[in-house]
RNA sequence: GGGGAGAUACCAAAGUGGCCAACUGGGGCAGACUGUAAAUCUGCUGUCGUAUGACUUCGUAGGUUCGAAUCCUGCUCUCCCCA
């Protein structure tokens, strides 16, 4: 018998915690965080991480396991996961995977493929040259660099041109080359469920949520993170949009309304990520019981 | 009771005779995205729709005009000031 990654994904909010502990539970398993932002150990209030309590209850993986200093990427990611499950895998059957990072759980299907690292002095450059040219002379360079790929890209986002030159210059040959959609093959069996609901119940959630979170003190949180708000992991809702409010752009009620709207944003960007995904069986968070039958009838 | 201001699409708010299906912002909807992804980027938002197309809109009922969201009159409602 194959192992299985269970995966358990949906938008922000919806309740995918409490269920991936109870899932963990009954199959004698462990959790793999799949969240981009839970990864990072300095925050933990508006990143909602699980709590303590539930920690204990089930072991999770990639919970606050790097800085917010550290660079991480979907290929980190990939390499930590590949590492770990099948470290996992030895002791069980099925691992639970769970979060809301599309791109990190393709990146542990398999579905991104193997392309060299970036020279961060080449980032760098290019970085420069988008911040000082501007956009139309990073498009310049690409449709030199890979004619193929500035044909198909959005060449409205920079970040898509720049990481494509990125890897033209430090590799010597055209991204493009590098996207055959080839993957990476998985010696386990992957089962993805993913939770949905009415969009208007998941707004209210999620507008509840950042109360709560409010509550929880994440002004406070966000004012401790101010010395590390260049980095990455601060471009993240919750905290810019208190570092407004601390550079007195905006009042703090407009903060917490920033909030509320941009992680209804995210969440509807996350769906429209998994909306082409036939692979997915859909539940709503209350079917439990429905979601551990799908589960097991998979599996055995 | 007297005087003044105003009613515009989901909300806010421009428009004050033709270039208006109506600026803009918000909210919302839809989508793209193979390595910083809670990031980054795009489209739509009166109805029908392939539409440079048709139809119905700017409180309401009339009127003026070739033509009105824009001008005039009545009505309804809201707000402000004086009593």
């Amino acid at each position: 018998m194959k192992n299985t990654l269970i995966i358990l994904l949906g938008p922000t909010g919806i309740g995918k915690t409490d269920l991936a502990i109870d899932i963990a539970l009954y199959f004698n398993t462990e959790i793999i965080s799949c969240d981009s932002r839970q990864f990072y150990r300095e925050m933990s209030t508006g990143t909602a991480v699980p709590s303590p309590g539930q920690l204990k209850k089930v072991k999770h993986h990639f919970i606050q396991h790097i800085s917010v200093e550290d660079y991480y990427s979907a290929s980190n990611f990939e390499q930590d996961f590949t590492e770990l499950s099948r470290r996992l895998f030895r002791h069980h059957n099925t691992v639970l995977m769970t979060g809301g990072s599309g791109l990190y759980i393709d990146a542990a299907c398999g579905r991104i493929d193997n392309i060299p690292d970036v020279d961060p002095g080449v980032r760098e450059k290019y970085n420069r040259k988008y911040e000082e040219e501007g956009l139309e002379s990073i498009r310049q360079a690409l449709s030199v660099l890979d004619p193929d790929y500035y044909r198909k890209v959005d060449l409205r986002n920079h970040k898509r041109i720049l990481r494509a030159l990125e890897i033209c210059e430090t590799t010597g040959s055209p991204y493009s080359r590098f996207l055959q959609r080839k993957g990476r093959n998985r010696d386990f069996k992957i089962l993805k469920t993913g939770l949905r609901m009415d969009r208007q119940e998941l707004y209210e959630r999620i507008n509840r949520r950042v109360d709560i979170m409010i509550d929880k003190g994440l002004e406070e949180e966000a004012r401790s993170m101010l010395p590390y708000r260049h980095n990455n992991a601060l471009n993240t809702v919750g905290y810019k949009e208190f570092f407004m409010y601390f550079d007195g752009q905006i009042s703090r009620d407009k903060a917490i309304e920033l909030i509320k709207r941009n992680s209804r944003r995210y969440a509807k960007r996350q769906m429209t990520w998994w909306a082409k995904d036939r692979d997915i069986e859909w539940f709503h968070p209350s079917q439990k019981d429905d979601i551990l039958d799908y589960i097991r009838n998979d599996i055995l």
